[in-house]
DNA sequence: GTAAATTAGATGTATGTACATATATTTGCA
DNA sequence: TGCAAATATATGTACATACATCTAATTTAC
């Protein structure tokens, strides 16, 4: 769908201005895809984005400062998220002997399983709709790290 | 910045999926930009979205889902969003004469005159950071529309 | 002409974001 | 060595998201 139809809006100062929109609006279109995926597994976006990074280091137990590291959206409030992980038993949380002041996370046998499914299913229906050449791609991540270049 | 460096990540499946990601966490790096700017105002990005959308329309007063259908982020909850406008006394909540079930909003002058400021901070931010030529600006938007063809 | 269906918006709840502050531990250096 | 600074995480708060439910008003369908 064209940005104007989403946003019923054709005033734009210009394309880059009309750019920031578009990746604002693509980025909600993505994330409400995978959403809708991650449901029946009873898991948030955010939650499947934190038990891949664990998945990332397996069996190795890592601490929340290096999931908040690896996290797309740097302003998570990691703690939080686990404790709803830690709740619905994927993930087991231990107090690091090496630095007491860290805590560690692995992933549980549970945790395992059900990232495998979701998985599975989550990159079915990206590969479903996000039918572009790997050429354009490409493109895509070049234009995406050059708006990037100057981030402090 | 890479996305590499910036998730701590490399593994990708293809460039496609490396894309999804690229635009969750540039959409990530935008807000957080932007938010920067608006803190000094004392707005929100998703306040300062609506503010926007009714200025496009001023000085016709416009219903709760004509705002909620211009909004980028389609699942915000706009009624409580005006909540937090109308105490800031940035707009003015009418109950429509023509349709009772409706909720008719307009923008107040102090309203006008906030996002007079803060558009001009916003604008300027993202003119001095988003630099790339028009012509990559347009590729990008057209390879963007092209991933959500199939949107429902 | 009225009952049922639809629509608009408000409100409730769980989760997440953004950011400030608190607590415990470790580090570094006088 | 001992104490200040730095670090890791947890916790508190205001706001937003995602979605369900409720109420009032309007439309439709018979």
């Amino acid at each position: 769908m064209k940005l104007e139809q989403a946003i019923k809006s054709s005033k734009f100062r210009n394309e880059v201005h009309k750019a920031g929109l578009n990746i604002l609006y693509t980025a909600w279109w993505i994330k409400t895809l995978m959403s809708k995926e991650l449901k029946e597994y009873g898991l948030t976006h955010e939650q499947y984005n934190v038990l891949r990074i664990l998945k990332g280091r397996h069996p190795e137990q890592i601490c929340v400062k290096e999931i908040a590291c690896r996290i797309i959206e740097k302003s998570s409030n990691v703690p939080r998220i686990i404790d709803r992980l830690e709740t619905k038993k994927l993930v087991k949380r231990t107090s690091s002997a090496a630095d007491k002041r860290e805590t560690v996370i692995v992933l549980t046998a549970a945790g395992i399983n059900i990232l495998d499914h979701s998985t599975h299913r989550v990159n079915n229906i990206m590969d479903a709709t996000f039918l572009i050449e790997e050429k354009k791609a490409k493109a895509l991540n070049d234009i995406l790290e050059e708006i990037r270049k100057y981030e402090k």
